[in-house]
DNA sequence: CAAAAGATGATTTTT
DNA sequence: TCATCTTTTG
């Protein structure tokens, strides 16, 4: 171990050993920044720096945990666990519950992610009476964000003339009150959302210099990775936090650069040099990772960006493969072409499938993809989709930790008030957050004592009683939450919550996954529980709460996905490198998206993106684009993205396509003709492709199934009227045994409310079981033997 | 209650 | 086109 400093480079051993001072640490790519950093944790407690007194700063869950496992390795995990080291996110929340008596909210706040700032947000814009096709949820959150990013408070903004004037140019004057009721919406609910733990941080440092000059003093030496992609806020803490001791490096590349649009601000990295005149400037500039071909062509790319940090990047390694320019006609054909080349580039080099990416600008490119992969039987696995952490019936059962640990957690409470149903239908719903909104109570204090608001609320005896149970059932599990570890607490709430019951059919394929999910999330749980108690630390469901609402991460790689094609966007590619990768969509208005077209800022936060995307490469890359794309149901003609023709042509190559599509991979048309750029041939093309139009195939089919369908229908017409006629007049009772045109059979285990509401629970042996309503539901009594 | 029909609206997204 | 949300309908 003590020699593991002979393992870099001369520029990289000097920014390891840099101790003091600033340090800009410019990280081509490929250039082993990961191994600078955690080298360099390693040397600074090699040097008997105390290991609490290192703080070392990333993006993502899974940069944090790569960062201290390497480390670790390098001076063992007794040495290195003190040392700080997280995301922005989770490191400051930690610090903003341990000065919670600063800050106005609980050392148990809950963090709301962006699904529950939306929720959050769609209700107070129907509260506001604002036009709700006007202000979108989405768009006002962005707005909120950016202005919480820039350290603008709700109160700030309302006299920020600049942006109430923006919001007013733009028709939406009242963002403002939205921003002020999402805020104190919040505030109520003792909830932060992602940009609150930062906004907050600063605040708390602003005022209190008491507390910052603590942290000053704890965090002797900070270390910041892709200091590129900082925001305003965090670079405002960095600044406060490095005042004292100026002991600040970071690592980073101005080129790949590519969060602007979520507020990361380039200057940051650009400006270091202004911000500490006395620092230390190292370039890493030997990409390990690429072909020389590989590296000259990304350099070629983007020197075409103005504003930059310059520097050489180069490569020792072979001249390899010139990049392959693939031109076809249409998006399908690309798919197929791409397919085909993965194919054949695995078969002659004898790679595995794990050893191909295929990138691409938009998510909805990646349907062509699994397409035509699955066409050809090759596996592949698609990243970047809804994460774990966000499905519903993942969200669901978490509400109701939540909602167990901080009583005013609004949002899990009208997520689950009706979840397992128990008859507290939307009336009852509404008139509660009505009467709560209009008074500026909690729904929590309201419910704790029902009766005594009943009247006000408006609401029968019987909501007033289910809304009591509900209360009870909640309160039964906030007792409970200390009395156990978090697997413990978890698996009781899980089924005394009605959720595994609900969830529990194993006739909906549906549900079969979500009751999947659910027991895969007490697996993690079970997981935290055994690590934390191996660790000697904290295991409470709180704890695995705290940890969870900040990893909105898929990083869990399961071992079946291990040799996949893997297909996500370039931005999600960031970090990774794959042997071979193939871009898609090259074309103008794509990607370059469209938007960025008119800003020269964002066309080079593009430009950077496709950078970012070729230096994923280590031997080869395929970059392709259609002249005919299907974009919203219609096909658009597309031009070459301009980014093609900015790479130096002596890194290029154009093969004929033709070879590849011989064998049917993607059309019929065989012979040496090429068809990319003849145009009378491409017509041809596309008639021969239109013979088998799905969308003609499909016509058949449809108008086949519309005759079936209303053959079924004037007959179960005439069936039901006589049923409902039977069921509502003749009494159904429990026990009786029932056929359902869909469900089949099953049997009533309760008939419930008075006509013509009346309800039957009604459990069936294939679909499980089931709530109807006796006047719709098409019922017939199967008489017992 | 639950399915079908209609309307909408649509980059990228580390936390 | 397609997923998601709301409204309608049985």
């Amino acid at each position: 171990m003590g020699d593991f400093i002979q393992d870099l480079n001369p520029v990289q051993q000097e920014a390891v050993k840099k101790i003091s001072g600033p340090s800009l640490i410019i990280a081509g790519a490929g250039s082993g920044k990961t191994r600078v950093l955690t080298y360099r944790i390693a040397w600074l407690l090699k040097q008997g720096i105390p290991a609490s007194s290192i703080l070392a700063l990333t993006f993502t869950n899974k940069a944090a945990a790569e960062m201290k496992e390497r480390v670790s390795k390098l001076v063992g995990f007794e040495a290195s666990k003190y040392v700080w080291m997280g995301t922005f996110h989770s490191i400051f929340s930690r610090i903003l519950r341990s000065e919670s008596k600063h800050t106005g909210y609980s050392s148990n706040f809950t963090v709301y992610d962006t699904i529950d700032s939306r929720n959050v947000l769609k209700k107070v814009i129907k509260e506001l009476k604002f036009d709700e096709q006007l202000y979108k949820p989405k768009e006002v959150l962005g707005r909120i964000s950016r202005a919480k990013n820039n350290l603008i408070s709700a109160a700030a903004y309302s006299s920020h003339t600049a942006l109430t004037g923006q919001d007013s140019k733009k028709g939406k004057p009242r963002v403002a009150d939205i921003f002020m009721k999402y805020q104190n919406s919040c505030r109520t609910a003792d909830a932060m959302d992602f940009d609150d733990l930062l906004l907050n941080t600063n605040i708390l440092f602003r005022d209190y210099p008491g507390v910052l000059k603590k942290y000053q003093d704890t965090f002797r030496y900070i270390l910041v990775d892709e200091y590129q992609d900082t925001n305003y806020a965090q670079y405002l803490i960095l600044s406060r936090l490095a005042e004292q001791n100026k002991n600040i490096s970071v690592v980073g590349d101005d080129a790949q650069s590519i969060y602007a649009f979520r507020g990361a601000r380039i200057e940051n990295i650009l400006n270091f040099k202004k911000d500490y005149p006395e620092h230390r400037l190292f370039k890493l500039e030997q990409n390990y990772r690429s072909t020389k071909t590989i590296v000259g062509a990304a350099n070629s790319l983007i020197s075409k960006n103005l504003n930059q940090i310059k520097k050489k990047v180069w490569s020792a390694g072979d001249r390899g493969e010139k990049l392959v320019i693939l031109e076809c006609a249409t998006d399908h054909q690309e798919g197929a072409l791409i397919a085909k080349c993965i194919e054949d580039k695995k078969n002659s080099s004898g790679c595995e499938y794990t050893d191909f990416a295929v990138l691409y600008r938009t998510n909805s490119q990646s349907r062509i993809f699994e397409e035509t992969l699955r066409r050809m039987g090759i596996p592949y696995k698609v990243y970047g989709s809804l994460s774990f952490y966000q499905r519903k019936e993942i969200k669901d059962l978490l509400a109701y930790f939540r909602l167990a640990l901080n009583n005013r957690d609004q949002e899990a409470f009208y997520r689950i008030i009706n979840y397992p149903a128990r008859g507290i239908g939307k009336n009852t719903t509404a008139r509660l957050a009505g009467y709560c909104n209009q008074k500026g109570l909690n729904p929590w204090d309201v419910i704790c004592d029902i009766e005594k608001h009943r009247s006000s609320v408006n609401i029968n005896k019987g909501a007033s009683s289910r809304l009591t149970a509900f209360y009870r059932l909640l309160h039964g599990f906030s007792q409970k939450v200390n009395s156990g570890d978090a697997w413990q607490i978890a698996t009781h709430i899980a089924s005394a919550s009605g959720i595994l019951k609900d969830l529990f059919d194993p006739g909906s394929p549906e549900n079969v996954t979500k009751y999947e999910n659910i027991q895969e999330l007490l697996n993690a749980i079970k997981e935290f529980t055994v690590r934390q108690s191996a660790l000697n630390e904290n295991t409470s469901l709180a704890a695995f709460l705290q940890n969870v609402s900040l990893l909105t991460d898929q990083d869990t790689e399961k071992p079946d996905d291990h040799n996949k094609v893997k297909l996500m966007t370039v931005h999600s590619a960031k970090g990774l490198e794959f042997k071979h990768i193939y871009v898609g969509g090259l074309e103008e208005e794509l990607f370059p998206n469209a938007f960025s077209a008119a800003s020269p800022s964002e066309l080079e936060e593009e430009r950077r993106l496709f950078y970012v995307a070729l230096t994923r490469a280590v031997s080869s890359a395929t970059l392709s684009y259609a002249q005919t794309r299907y974009r919203w149901g219609a096909p658009v003609m597309c031009r070459p993205s301009r980014f093609l023709s900015e790479i130096d042509p002596q890194y290029l190559a154009y093969p004929d396509n033709s070879i590849y599509l011989s064998d049917g991979a993607g059309n019929r048309e065989t012979g040496n003709n090429k068809w990319t750029l003849n145009s009378e041939r491409l017509i041809r093309l596309e008639s021969a492709e239109s013979r088998t139009d799905p969308a003609l195939s499909g016509y058949y089919d449809k108008s086949r199934s519309e005759s079936v369908n209303s053959d079924l229908n004037s007959t179960t017409t005439g069936n039901q009227d006589r049923n409902i006629s039977g069921n509502t007049q003749s009494g159904l009772h429990s026990g009786m045994i029932v056929e359902h045109e869909r469900f089949g059979r099953g049997k009533v285990i309760s008939v419930e409310g008075h006509p013509p509401n009346t309800r039957a629970t009604v459990h069936f042996t294939t679909a499980g079981q089931k709530q109807l309503l006796l006047k719709f539901a098409k019922l017939k009594v199967i008489p017992h033997n």
